[in-house]
DNA sequence: CTTGACCTTTACGCAACGTAAAGGTCTATC
DNA sequence: GATAGACCTTTACGTTGCGTAAAGGTCAAG
């Protein structure tokens, strides 16, 4: 069978345009040209084609189709195999590109400011949570808790630079934490500082932010022991002092 | 503060002339141009760069980004939806793309266990890799594509005798795709032949055979329409019905 | 006053075609 | 056998977001 340059485009969903191009590159002659200049392609070319579309398929580019199919020496799967880590590059981009173009979303319905690295973590933990409700019970079911945990933990794993700078900010707090209480005054500016600070601190691992839960945590400061040692380590009576400073900073005190 | 083109460039990450092209389309314009026709950048500019890259970080189009950031009445958060829905779309494709590629890699792979003859041409096959590497532009110049591309289908592991029983082979499949599909059941003894030559034929490019990759392709052809309207070019539904067939062969139906 | 680092505009190049425009060819019908 | 309409040809500009010369003006320093 013996097709023109449409009658081939038609049958294999490509223009005739493509065609052309492809014959212009190289990439695809037709069989033979008849006595009117028009392309007549055969069989030979009809597969040609399809493999050529199947790699078009994959993203491969037509200098490097050009090359699978042109030269023996050229190995495909090698090809293929480079070809995939760059599809997976390109994934893992997109996905963090979906990421932050989710939370802004969010965070423009929610017409507050947001931290750019509390966008992320905000995704994550919604991530979290749908991967809990759509899989959790199976893969808890088939691999155990530990895989379930391990791959929550992961996804809630920031970045490294966020997690450093996270780090960071705790230990900030910690010493204006210490500079504010000799003040003595919760309402301080350095008080305030602080209760602003714990705040922003707060926002790399919360994903909504409301005054009460604010101060509800900083109440445990107090009431909870563990909490209340880790504070008062650096200053006895940090812990209390914290939980003023911020009821002050929330207004609510 | 105040910039030159160059002086903003290497503060903001991009190049001079991503500058000046942002202003030639009017994307970003400079707040003045001093006497001697140097475009001076002040803080107001600096602020709306990285406003723009931002977005053009999240692949927003610069005729989007125009939109967003110049037009009042235009809801940036809609906006962002409909790029969000683009995005998610984009890396659905992605995803079977990949999932394409990993399978066609593991199918290549899998060693040369399959047909003896292709391990005959294995052995042909590395002579004709030394030759056309030494010598493969000569060979084409000298008995032109016909000579390279018939060797180029021992590279893919057939002969010329393969090449045509898969061809002749692939021929059948229609035909009896057509009688099959007018039992109009996929368990049907037709159906099940159909399904039966149908891997007989893929074997002839696949090195190792998995149901799973089999069960693939199958829905590809549904999927993907160029596949579709291959086999529905024959019968209307035939791509639907081949699968079907398939997937019943495979007692995954 | 020259040198070299900066700035300017103009313009071609990239990937993979889409889309005219201007013109030749085939086929069917009057 | 003329003519319309469908189909083919080549040429060439447009698309996106710049990179990269090329040809030339400007500025600060030695």
């Amino acid at each position: 069978m013996e097709y023109t340059v449409n009658k081939l485009a038609q049958m294999s969903g490509v223009s005739g345009r493509t065609l052309r191009y492809y014959d212009q590159i190289g990439l695809l002659k037709p069989g033979r040209i008849n006595s009117s200049g028009y392309r007549i392609y055969g069989q030979k070319e009809v597969d040609l084609l399809q493999q050529i579309l199947f790699y078009r398929e994959l993203e491969v580019s037509l200098e490097d189709i050009m090359k699978i199919i042109n030269q023996p020496s050229f190995n495909p799967t090698l090809a293929l195999k480079d070809h995939y880590n760059e599809l997976k590059k390109k994934r893992a981009r997109l996905d963090k590109i979906i990421a932050t173009v989710e939370t802004t979303i969010s965070s423009m319905e929610g017409g507050r400011t947001m931290h750019d690295k509390e966008k992320f973590a905000g995704f994550k933990e919604r991530l979290i949570d749908e991967n809990e409700q759509n899989y959790g019970n199976e893969i808890r079911e088939k691999y155990g808790d530990e895989t379930v945990d391990a791959s929550n933990r992961k996804l809630r794993g920031m970045s490294q630079g966020d997690y450093e700078a996270m780090t960071k900010l705790g230990e900030e707090i910690l010493v204006l934490l210490k500079k504010a209480y000799v003040t003595g005054d919760p309402k301080s500016d350095l008080a305030q500082e602080l209760a602003a600070k714990h705040k922003e601190w707060l926002m790399y691992s919360w994903t909504k932010y409301a005054k009460e839960a604010h101060a509800g945590l900083a109440e445990m400061y107090v009431a909870d022991e563990r909490f209340t040692a880790y504070y008062d380590k650096k200053v006895k009576g940090g812990a209390e002092f914290l939980r003023d400073a911020i009821l002050v900073y929330l207004g609510m005190k």
